[in-house]
Order: C-alpha cells, then sequence, then structure tokens
DNA sequence: AGCACGCCGACT
DNA sequence: GTCGGCGTGCTC
C-alpha cells in the first residue's frame, strides 16, 4: 500500500507548495486540507498549511522528507478559505506559502495550539476560597494581597488589574496555580446587551434592508451607497439581525480608524456575542477572537483588513464600509485587497455582500453600471438635513494670509458671528512643509529621502514625514552661511498660528497627528469639537474621517489642487472623496452647510463636476477619463517595483525583468518603464518600477502568472527588494 | 526568506 | 596557515 502525499505550503517564497510524506504513524484518513502541519524545509522546521492530498508526487529517488506532526485534528481553514487562498495566491502572483500564513494569527503560525489562550482573568479556587489571608499574610504578603484581591472579586480579574503599579504578579499566580488557590478562565466573547432603541428605518432605508433580506442565501452584491449621515449602519445592523435570526453569522469588515468604540457600541445593540479583529490586539487576544468566529462562539465579526481571512462556522452576510477606503489594501508582502476578497469569498459561499460608502471608489461603481452589483441609494440625510453648497474660492492672484484667502477670512467671519462652528482641513502636519535659504536656495531635505523638510516649530526642528529622520532647526545656511532662512508654505501649525492673530479670543482646536499623540486626546478633542466649545477646528486627515460636527456650518478646504496633477491616476479621485467625506462633517437639518474650496485651477473640469454635481458628476466625468486612458477599470495594471541602497541594482532588476517580459511577447500587454519613483529616494533606498498595462484581466494574468516565477530566478533579483503590486493602490 | 556552501582578503 | 566577507543555490 503507498502512502499518501501530502501538498504543503510552506512560509517561503516557493511559488509551488511541496510534497510531504504524511507523519509516522498519522492516519491517512485524518489527513484533510486546512490542517497545520510541522515540517523539514532545509535544516529547519516550519509550519505549513496542508493544502491537498495525492496519491503521488513529481519528486523522485527518495528526495521526499516526512512531515514531523500534525498540528490539528481538525482543518483550522474551511474550504471556502482555503480556496480564497489558492485564488489569491494565483491572482496576486504571490507564493502560496506566505499567502497561507498571513491568513493565520501569528500563535498560530508559529504552531501554537488552536486552543483559546487563556487571556487573562484569574479567580480564586473552592480551596483558595476558603484560605485566610490573613493567615498566609505573615510568609508570602504578596499571595496574601492577591488572595484578597480575588477574594474581592469573583468574576475574575485580568493579571493587569491585579498588577497595579507593581510588579507583574504572574510569578506569584502561577504558583498559586500550582497550589490549586487560582485557576485561569477564558474571557468569554464580548457580552452583549440585546435591545436599546431600533429606530424607525426611513423609506430608503427600508427599501435597502428588504432587497438585502430577499437576497439572503444566495449571492449577490449590493453597492450601498449614503452620504455621511444617510444611516447606512442601520441598514448593516437591519440586515445583520435578519442573518442571526437564521442562526447564521455576519463579518463586517471597517477601515483601519473605523473601528471605535462608538460603532462597536452599535453593533452590540444586536444583543450576539461579537469578536473584535484589529491591530490594537495582543496576540493572544486576537487568536481568541479567531477561533471564537471560527467555532461559530462568536456570531458577529467585526474587523479590519485582514478578517477577511477570518474563518466562520455558518457566513451568512458580510458587510464592507466605506468600502472605497486604501487601508483595505494591503501595502507590503502579500499585496491584496480585502475588499475584492470579500466579494470573492461571498460569491464563493453563496452569501449577499453589501459595500457600503457615501463617495464609491469608481471601480465599484463600475461594477454596478455593468450591473454587477446592486445598488441600493440612501439619498437623503437623516432627519432631512440638507446636502451641503459647494463652492469654489479661485486664489489665483489673492493675498493670502499663510493659506488662507481674504474670501475665506470673510466667511469664517460670518459663520463664526452666527453662532456656527468652522472646520478647515489641511491635510500637511507641521509649520511649513518646506525649509530654504533665501539668499542662495539652499533647501533642507532629507538625508535619507528626496523630500524636502518639514519644519515643526513648536518643536523646534525639522522633520521628515516620510522617514523617522530629525534634525535640528540650523541658524544659518549650510551652504553660503546666510542668516536669512525661511520657512515656506503653510502646514496647520503655522495655520492655527495665524487663526490664532486673526480670531483672537475665539476657541481654536487643532486636531493632527502632533496634537493628538496622548493616549484619549483624540476623544477629547473630538468631545469638545462635538460640543461647540470649540468654535474653529483645524485638522488634517484625522479630522475627516468618522465623525460628525452638527454644529460646524462651514468647511473649508485649504488647498484642493495637490489632488489634480499628481502623478498618480487614483488622486483626483481621492481627492474628491476627501473633500466629500470633510464636506459630510457638517451641517443638520435647519442649517445646511457651506463647503469652500481654495483652489489655483478653479478651471479643472473634475472639480467643477465635483462641486455641480456632487461626487456622482465628478465620479462620471473621472470614469470617462479613465475609459479614455485604458486605466482600471478599463484597463487592467500591475506594479512591479524595486527598491536597493543602489540606484543602479534597482535599476538592473527591472531592465532584466523588462526584457524578461518582452520575451514573452504577451498578447495585448504594455509596459511603461522601467522609471524613478516620484519619491526616488525613500529611507536611504533608492526606488524604481516598472507599470504593466493590459485590455483585460485575462490577458494581465495570463502575462503575469509566466513572468513572476522567472522574475524570481533573475541574478538581478537579488540585489534588490521587489514586489509586484496586482490592481495597485497607488501607481508611485 | 533562511541557511548552507564556496571561494578570495587580512589577521593570530 | 585560518576567520569571515557576501555571491550562488536550494528548500519536497
Amino acid at each position: 500500500m503507498t502512502e499518501p502525499i501530502l501538498k504543503v505550503a510552506v512560509p517561503s517564497p516557493l511559488y509551488q507548495p511541496l510534497d510531504y510524506l504524511p507523519p509516522r504513524g498519522s492516519d491517512a484518513a485524518a489527513l484533510r486540507p486546512g490542517q497545520r502541519l510541522r515540517v523539514p524545509l532545509g535544516r529547519r522546521e516550519v509550519v505549513g498549511v496542508l493544502v491537498g492530498v495525492a496519491g503521488e508526487s513529481a519528486v523522485g529517488g527518495g528526495r521526499l522528507r516526512r512531515a514531523v506532526e500534525l498540528l490539528d485534528a481538525e482543518p483550522l481553514l474551511p474550504a471556502d478559505v482555503l480556496d480564497m487562498l489558492r485564488w489569491a495566491a494565483a491572482y496576486y502572483c504571490h507564493p502560496p506559502g506566505e499567502v497561507h500564513v498571513a491568513a493565520l494569527p501569528v500563535l498560530l503560525r508559529r504552531g501554537r495550539p488552536a486552543r483559546p489562550r487563556v487571556a487573562g482573568l484569574w479567580r480564586l479556587t473552592p480551596e483558595g476560597a476558603a484560605l485566610d489571608p490573613a493567615a498566609i499574610g505573615r510568609r508570602a504578603p504578596r499571595q496574601a494581597a492577591l488572595l484578597a484581591a480575588l477574594g474581592a472579586a469573583p468574576a475574575g480579574l485580568a493579571a493587569e488589574a491585579l498588577a497595579g503599579d507593581g510588579p507583574s504578579p504572574l510569578p506569584v499566580l502561577r504558583a498559586m496555580a500550582a497550589k490549586g488557590w487560582v485557576e485561569q478562565v477564558a474571557v468569554p466573547p464580548a457580552p452583549s446587551e440585546a435591545g436599546g432603541d431600533w429606530p424607525e428605518p426611513s423609506p430608503e432605508q427600508r427599501e435597502a434592508i428588504d432587497a438585502i433580506h430577499a437576497a439572503l442565501g444566495g449571492y449577490q452584491a449590493f453597492l450601498l451607497e449614503g452620504v455621511t449621515g444617510s444611516g447606512k449602519t442601520e441598514v448593516y445592523l437591519q440586515a445583520i439581525e435578519a442573518v442571526l435570526a437564521q442562526g447564521r453569522q455576519a463579518l463586517v469588515l471597517v477601515p483601519e480608524i473605523g473601528l471605535t468604540p462608538q460603532l462597536v457600541r452599535r453593533f452590540r445593540r444586536l444583543g450576539a456575542p461579537v469578536a473584535l479583529l484589529h491591530s490594537g490586539l495582543s496576540e493572544g487576544e486576537r487568536l481568541n477572537a479567531w477561533l471564537a468566529a471560527r467555532s461559530g462562539e462568536a456570531r458577529l465579526v467585526l474587523g479590519t483588513r485582514s478578517a477577511v481571512f477570518v474563518p466562520l462556522a455558518e457566513p451568512g452576510v458580510f458587510v464592507i464600509d466605506e468600502e472605497h477606503d486604501a487601508s483595505y489594501k494591503q501595502q507590503d508582502g502579500f499585496r491584496y485587497s480585502a475588499r475584492d476578497l470579500l466579494v470573492w469569498r461571498a460569491r464563493r459561499l453563496g452569501v449577499p455582500v453589501v459595500l457600503g460608502s457615501a463617495t464609491p471608489s469608481l471601480e465599484s461603481l463600475h461594477n454596478a453600471r455593468r450591473g454587477r452589483y446592486h445598488r441600493l441609494h440612501l439619498p437623503r440625510r437623516a432627519g432631512g438635513a440638507r446636502p451641503p453648497r459647494m463652492r469654489l474660492l479661485d486664489v489665483r492672484g489673492q493675498p493670502m494670509d499663510e493659506g488662507l484667502s481674504a474670501g475665506l477670512v470673510e466667511a469664517m467671519h460670518r459663520h463664526l458671528g452666527a453662532g456656527g462652528q468652522v472646520l478647515l482641513f489641511l491635510n500637511r502636519r507641521g509649520f511649513a512643509p518646506a525649509f530654504l535659504c533665501h539668499d542662495c536656495g539652499w533647501l533642507a531635505e532629507c538625508p535619507r529621502c528626496d523630500m524636502p523638510l518639514t519644519f515643526h516649530r513648536v518643536a523646534g526642528r525639522l522633520q521628515c514625514h516620510h522617514c523617522d529622520s530629525r534634525q535640528a532647526v540650523p541658524v544659518q545656511c549650510p551652504a553660503c552661511g546666510s542668516p536669512d532662512l525661511r520657512a515656506v508654505g503653510a502646514g496647520t501649525e503655522r495655520v492655527e498660528a495665524v487663526l490664532r492673530e486673526r480670531f483672537a479670543g475665539v476657541q481654536l482646536l487643532r486636531i493632527d497627528r502632533d496634537t493628538m499623540r496622548a493616549r484619549g486626546a483624540l476623544e477629547a478633542g473630538l468631545a469638545r469639537a462635538r460640543s461647540g466649545e470649540a468654535k474653529i477646528l483645524l485638522g488634517t486627515q484625522m479630522l475627516a474621517k468618522g465623525h460628525h460636527f452638527p454644529g460646524v456650518t462651514l468647511v473649508g478646504i485649504l488647498d484642493a489642487d495637490q489632488g489634480l496633477f499628481s502623478a498618480d491616476f487614483r488622486a483626483p479621485e481621492r481627492m474628491a472623496q476627501t473633500i466629500v467625506q470633510v464636506a459630510g462633517r457638517a451641517g443638520r437639518a435647519e442649517r445646511p452647510g457651506e463647503v469652500l474650496i481654495q483652489t489655483h485651477h478653479p478651471e479643472h473640469p473634475l472639480l467643477q463636476q465635483l462641486v455641480r454635481g456632487g461626487y456622482p458628476a465628478f465620479a462620471e466625468a473621472a470614469l470617462a477619463e479613465r475609459e479614455a486612458a485604458r486605466l482600471p477599470p478599463f484597463g487592467q495594471l500591475a506594479l512591479l517595483r524595486a527598491e536597493a541602497p543602489r540606484r543602479a541594482d534597482a535599476r538592473a532588476f527591472l531592465d532584466a525583468a523588462r526584457a524578461s517580459a518582452e520575451a514573452l511577447a504577451a498578447e495585448g500587454v504594455q509596459l511603461w518603464g522601467p522609471v524613478p519613483s516620484p519619491m526616488e529616494r525613500r529611507a536611504g533606498r533608492y526606488r524604481a518600477q516598472l507599470l504593466v498595462q493590459a485590455p483585460t484581466r485575462a490577458q494581465l494574468h495570463a502575462f503575469l502568472s509566466a513572468w513572476v516565477e522567472p522574475l524570481a530566478a533573475l541574478k538581478s533579483a537579488r540585489r534588490a527588494r521587489w514586489s509586484l503590486e496586482v490592481d495597485p493602490g497607488d501607481t508611485y
């Protein structure tokens, strides 16, 4: 009788799973794809994922090695996740082993048992409860203190709570556990209180909810379009409620900054056990949440990008909120789109998926237009608030006061005088984005990047916003010795300074990474903004997402021009999305907000469309431009990037890559480059790129799948760090 | 990616 | 005479 051959995805850059013999003494019938195995690889042992069992192997001559150990009695990854990972490895041209480990929590990657990690609630055993702390206290004061503390908390306490300011209590607790006085109990999946109020849905919400209900039990993708405050979350909640009632689970993806306590609280209203998966978890907590989703103990899973891989016992519906958000794209290593994978998984499983956004990506709008996604509209804001009016402020030739035009200042006085709040958006931190010598033109640049240093006046130094380097502010020009050094341009710090002069006595709040660094500072700041205490709100991207300020009646976009002429073809889309998101922070029922957009290009067709017809008109125009240029979603792209400490090494790899591409002579495939990346040097490394364009996915994929393995084998690939990104989010 | 092997320069 | 630099190759 011959032994089965195990196909194992191992964590190394190999484009095929490797073949192994089953572990000694294992039962062939117990081997199923999705289990982890400890296998030998060269001189080391690694944890791999079983992806298939075959009758024979092409690897001959006794070169097959035997797996060391089967780590799981049951598959950790269900069939739908395994299928998705196999598809993703092929689609994104990434080694299957690295794709499979990306789907596992770190502790499972390391071979830890798939058991909930006792996350740390300690409590007394009956024996422990029977002890008298005072009697122990003479010889073991710490044990006595712990006994007393735990005696007062029958539900149990986390080790951190027991520590207080003192040293870790863990060694003492372990000693006490060995004596049978204390034990650890798993933290149950977040408790949840059903109930709260279920507001009556608007007719449009009702229609959307009904449409999703009608689709339950089969695949259907929905594009739920609704401006901020239109009640998308309510639609998710009611759709999910029906799924939970059927005894199925829901998976909700949110952007990185979207997973706030307020949002979690709203979902708890469903009364179902919730598992949270986000970057703030410890590895133990992450494992627990992952296992709770897999077992079905958690009925609702709320997570960021990587939660798309989480196994679910009984999936019933998927939701992806703010589907256009850039954080759904993994930006290094295995570069995938969680949104696209979620839709793939929904189709594979036959469950509905809801993509929600006020400003859908052009890709999703295109899919809706072609009938692939069912479009749902929430046109009104809850409470009947009218959308804000947008107007362009032509600042050409206008006197500007550190980025503020006279027109904007006048409007601010008007709105503040009428009792409104003003929100100003500027996506640039620091005092000034450049620091230069007025006499010779010397510019302070980052020694490791090709970028000017940002002058931070409060911190008293120059900082690079692309790497971590910082330096003291020179008092005279290092090139010519002149003392006339000037900070050019305006960041939030400088705008704050000028506002404090021009609007003396008006409460001002600046919200950016520099002012909100302290723990809890952002929450406190947002509370001051919402309460109306702060009259002028000035901030970056940090201010743009997820918070509504009903007292704000004027929104000023200080610089809309950055997005218009960028090298990246997606920049205008992101600019429009940001403007609409920021505009959406403002206004309430009786007072529609006003949005003023400062620009040097008031005639720009995309800006014109945006202010005249809002995001839908902008999107139409932008899609027409994409179609004319054969850019996504009308053409398909992949980007090969390379970086190396020496410029020539990155370049040599891309030249060789281009040559090997040309040798393939793939139908319809066009190559652009190699060219230096727009920021050629970053963190001390030289970067360059080669863009691949093809008319269809099939053509692009046929080419890439033939190209990627020879690429990896190129000698020049050794001297450069490289990556291939399919459907790149940024083309720089 | 790791981790070996292998073949040339400055050290006890 | 060796220790160790990183170029090259392989991992079932």
